[in-house]
DNA sequence: ATACTCGCCTTAATCGTTTAAGTCGAGCCG
DNA sequence: CGGCTCGACTTAAACGATTAAGGCGAGTAT
């Protein structure tokens, strides 16, 4: 009797606890498909690329942890809806139409996203983490990726470094925008002219960090700190600068835009803008619902604050011999 | 029309077309909720700990991400079930009684592990990552932690070590048993006798391997090297070694099990067992969905190999001036 | 005593799909 | 020509919960 299982409806003591010991009896357990086929479904989906396989990304993966910590406590499930490559607006379009989630959370939004778009055409609720295609009004959660890495820039530019690169994510990405805001900005505010040259777009994973810091250094004039828009590439730029035979942080400061937990593990620990992942994800839960469960509230945007967490792989620049 | 959408029954070809025609014009999408009313729901589930977040570590996270690639090739989404503290019977009951998902797949498996209870009481399909508790016959997909331990000490042991410690996983883990048992059973076959003071348990986590390494640092006559049980534990481990002022490789050889991404990063390059997590994962989905669709299939436990990548942190013992 | 309210229980419609069963001609064979 | 088969379409039961609506008896007001 859905009456006492969900204490809807008004029901006799008596009569609650003889159907509460049936319940028992007979290991009942009320079939979830039948349930949200009249109501919610009680879960929400998060759409992510399985290809080259997002969740193993862990930034991406602490985000999640955060969201399911937080989707659990309100009584949601968590769904993955894998997507296959290019087959982004697609499965999105399924899983929104066929009611699979109550509401969806977009992780690592490109800047032309397709899940975004089929999720909002189907006019389900949804979320955006670190901000939203043009156009598309949704709730967002972020960090405040622009002023952590303005935080960075100041520190690079107090310590006395003038030279300083920037390793960029992607350009699709949303985040890589807020990025390059925070460096220009530091740059402006100290009078610092933004070098072009030394602004260098590589592709997400360590290798390209390794790359893209290979290009920095084979310049006439190598820079003497580095901002890299993820601490992938930060590592991936370690790597290389200690085989061109330089000294993280003695020789050249170097920045990360994550702080994942390993930052200050490796040698020397990296200095880093730490980003509230779990916070992030926890937020994200906590909007999607409100947003299931008032669709038309009002829209406002949440930013969390990051940190810079100052670790060895910064110091101020040393005179070279060049 | 469900005789078009699933192919299933025979319906005239100019039928079909006018059915797609229709399908298209009104933007239909079929309800899951409907669907799996009467059929499958398509669904794998995974029951995993939020409490601190077992999402977060990246190991899991890679399998997970495996398995999600793999079950979507299948055509399954993938739920997580989260579990609070304590919660896991409770959770896991619920999840397969109500149908939540024709199957689940069990990750990082303690030995008396209330998941797999559930789900075998419930009498739903499901699989272990890693091995099943003791008189719980179900499917298992496992990499060869044995042999990886046995290889990594093999090494060590060729290199010329001969006090080699070992920190262990936390003991519940099936995975720290097979890793204790490759240990002893190099050992045994070197003829070198164990010395149970080189054996500490630790928790998990990189605090953890850091205490570990401390106390192993702080004996009359700490090993020249060490087998960690995780490449977690061995960077906590990296941290304590390098604070007493030892140089790793040099003085004490490391080795990981599990080589994530990061291990090759590290300063020195961690010298790992690399475990197919991916593959790890993809398995456990393909098998799964044989599980689903044939309940009564025989079991075989499946092995993955496992592969010694050899980087700095191993090297030949040096005298000490002790 | 009649009517009305109120609490509690029962019934049945509803959600959207699948699928077994039934219908209806057309074609074929004896 | 009657009976059969067979393909193509239609109908309706089933899945398992929720919930609006209806029923029933006891208590209360008039």
């Amino acid at each position: 009797m859905s009456y006492v299982i969900n204490g809807t409806g008004s029901v006799a003591e008596i009569t609650r606890e003889r159907v509460l010991a049936a319940i028992a009896e007979l290991r009942y357990q009320p079939r979830h498909a039948a349930r949200s086929l009249r109501g919610a479904s009680r879960t929400m989906g998060i759409p992510l690329g399985v290809a080259p396989g997002q969740l193993a990304d862990p930034v991406v993966a602490e985000v999640i942890a955060g969201f399911a910590a937080a989707a659990a406590q309100r009584g949601y499930d968590v769904l993955l809806i894998p997507i296959g490559s290019g087959d982004d607006l697609a499965a999105c379009a399924r899983a929104a139409g066929g009611a699979r989630a109550d509401g969806f959370a977009v992780l690592d939004v490109r800047s032309d996203d397709e899940r975004v778009i089929a999720l909002a055409e189907a006019g389900v609720p949804y979320v955006c983490a670190g901000g939203a295609p043009d156009g598309y009004a949704c709730p967002i959660v972020q960090c405040d990726v622009a002023g952590g890495a303005e935080q960075a820039m100041r520190h690079l530019l107090a310590l006395g470094h003038r030279a300083i690169a920037l390793i960029q994510a992607p350009g699709d990405r949303l985040s890589s925008d807020a990025c390059f805001a925070g460096y220009a900005t530091a740059l402006g505010v100290a009078h610092v002219p933004l070098d072009p040259s030394l602004v260098v777009e590589a592709g997400s994973g360590e290798a390209h960090g390794y790359l893209a810091m290979q290009e920095l250094l084979s310049a006439e004039a190598p820079p003497t700190a580095v901002l890299a828009g993820s601490d992938e590439l930060a590592f991936g730029a370690m790597h290389a600068i200690r085989e061109a035979g330089w000294r993280i942080g003695d020789d050249i400061s170097l920045v990360g835009l994550d702080d994942v937990p390993l930052a200050a593990h490796v040698e020397p620990p990296l200095t880093a803008v730490r980003q509230p992942r779990a916070a992030l994800g926890s937020r994200l839960a906590m909007v999607l619902d409100a947003c299931i469960r008032a669709p038309d509230a009002p829209i406002t945007p949440i930013t969390l604050d990051t940190r810079l967490m100052i670790r060895r792989s910064t110091a101020p620049p040393t005179a070279r011999i060049g």
